[in-house]
DNA sequence: AGAAATAGAGTGATCGCTCGCTCTATACCT
DNA sequence: AGGTATAGAGCGAGCGATCACTCTATTTCT
């Protein structure tokens, strides 16, 4: 294991157990044992460490969902299962913890901020390739208002574990399928079962 | 204006300016106009000025979203209607930087935590209360996942200028309302749908 | 005058980060 | 082979800044 991913490791680590700030250098250096002065010859700053870690993360969380080699392959159905397969995986304590840290870094540092719209427009163009053959038709204002729900949605599913770190995969899993078939389906179903 | 409120103002600019822990007190006292001294004579600690503002803030959130002198008189389609309005002010760039913050404080401080747990349980009783008599026949299970999306949704609306303050609320709540109304109709009917 | 409100310099702790040092392994010379 | 020079991985005490918080002095009311 490179030093490099030593230090991300244990960045991690404390960060998911203290978030950003609180994740001093001393407790990473501890946590890596390595020295502070050996890591600040790896990483340049602190702020370095937190946009790798970010980084790496946010990679992780792309290939899980939307892996780039099977995006054409990919119709609506198939990209439903693969949401419900991804639900207990986006529930895990320590990744929502990771991500709740991430964005409230985002909220602060602006590197951050844009590495994450970065992820976010790399997640909304994936979606629309999957979901432009089904949306013929339908409204460019609404097709962007579906993409956007979906990416809010999954935000909020890659968070729920943080504050809700006992909740139970299959009753949500349940819920976001209603809500998820609903998003994905052609304007004219969707209006139908609407007014019911 | 209470001395009480002339903080607790001071301390939400900053929070939203910098998040929690950037927020000293001392750049809190400059912009409340007081000494640090005075600010401990009301406060007991920084950490008590963050639990007020946390507490003060989720009040506004529930009065908005579901205001308790009404709770009885709402059916699913008005509720539908209240969210959707409410969608504006959910998407205003403050409010969600400091629900952002609050949330990232919960992840580190017990105390803020329960708050949140707190929160989140009255938000899931009124909702429970509002859907229940159209629910009739739903498993338990399908019904509390339906709430819990429904909570992670709201939660993800409250976020979401955090990271994209210049989103347009109207495009937003127009896929907003297909995933809305979805979870909000009883089961075989989104059944039907879902497998169209 | 006495009480309450207000002020801000001061305290000890801790932060991110620097810098001069040690230690070890390899390269080079004889 | 055996001794010496060199490189760079690794170290941690220490620096200046800044933090939450305290304490005493002063002003403002009654």
């Amino acid at each position: 294991m490179s030093r490099k991913t030593q230090i991300l490791d244990a960045a991690r680590a404390c960060v998911i157990a203290e978030g950003v700030h609180a994740a001093t250098i001393s407790r990473i250096c501890a946590q890596a044992s390595m020295s502070v002065g050996h890591v600040y010859k790896i990483f340049a700053s602190k702020e370095a460490i937190m946009i790798a870690l970010t980084e790496r993360d946010f990679e992780d969380f792309m290939l899980h969902i939307t892996h780039p080699d099977e995006l054409g392959k990919l119709d609506i159905d198939a990209l439903v299962d693969r949401y419900l397969n991804a639900v207990p995986w986006l529930l895990d304590f320590e990744r929502a913890a990771l991500a709740q840290a991430v964005l409230a870094e985002a909220a602060r540092n602006p590197r951050v901020a844009e590495l994450v719209a970065r992820v976010d427009d790399r997640f909304r163009d994936a979606l629309r390739t999957i979901v432009a053959p089904a949306f013929e038709g339908l409204a460019e204002r609404d097709i962007n208002g579906r993409i956007e729900t979906l990416l809010m949605m999954t935000r909020a599913l890659a968070l729920h574990a943080s504050t809700h770190p006992a909740s139970a995969p299959d009753m949500i899993a349940a819920g976001f399928e209603v809500a998820l078939r609903a998003l994905l389906s052609p304007a004219s179903l969707a209006a139908s079962c609407n007014r019911a």
